[in-house]
DNA sequence: ACAATTATACGACAAGCTTCGTAAATAAAT
DNA sequence: ATTTATTTACGAAGCTTGTCGTATAATTGT
């Protein structure tokens, strides 16, 4: 039975997620390829991982054969705006600006990457 | 015994920690006030939480009345910048610039706020 | 055909988080 | 002085997360 979308989801969870944005879908095994070259786990705690995203409804996936093939159900758009967000209220009191400040601060972008930020705050203006 | 302090707070530490942070110190039943106008637990829930954060080193108390007065441990800026690093990784691909962009388009500042983030921007370059 | 590999399902467990109840100590009020 | 209120300490329960082992089914290789 399918729960709730508005949970959001685990920091393993969006490790995943990540993978399947990035590619579209993926097998379990291509999932847990991709995570064992950063992280190190179990297949089937990939698996199980995968299980419970679709119990929740993060992943859809297409079972007609025998390996199944997991797709995202969530946009990354929304679950990034989602994540932001509550950062935004709970460490930095809903300012946007001291939370751009603080990512710009911590990360030193490159200069493309400032032109970029200038042009979205050009037209933000 | 203390802790490290690597671990990052968890949702619940952050909204204590905000409150130490914003008046330098506080008892718990002050915390819990501050708490209580958004939340709702019982005082010995925030009770633990401050225990448990003194056991991991979030917080420091003076406990030389009866009634502890706890402080922070942690300074924001470290805190934010963990949290914003971390979160750069999981869900913006370690892009400082993707992360800036969600967060003004989700967030809608204001003109003095966009100002703000200009001057920083210039002063970057 | 039979063994070896690969996949899913499922249960279980340890650790952490959040919650609260209750007991004991201290302080305040009458 | 005795009751009332406040505070800390502690234990425990319920829940979630992440982990894995094992069983079973399907596929592949020889």
């Amino acid at each position: 039975m399918a729960k709730q979308l508005s949970n959001k989801p685990t920091e393993s969870e969006l490790e995943i997620l990540q993978v399947l944005w990035q590619r579209g879908n993926a097998t379990v095994r291509e999932v847990h390829e991709e995570l064992a070259a950063v992280k190190d786990a179990g297949y089937t705690t990939t698996l199980k991982l995968l299980q419970i995203m679709h119990d929740k409804g993060l992943v859809t996936r297409d079972d007609s054969s025998k390996t199944h093939i997991y797709q995202p159900n969530v946009s990354k758009e929304k679950t990034q705006q989602q994540i932001v967000g509550k950062m935004m209220n709970t460490l930095f009191e809903g300012s946007a600006s001291q939370l751009v400040m603080r990512a710009l601060g911590t990360a030193k972008p490159s200069k493309e990457e400032l032109d970029e930020i200038q042009r979205l705050l050009d037209s933000m203006k």
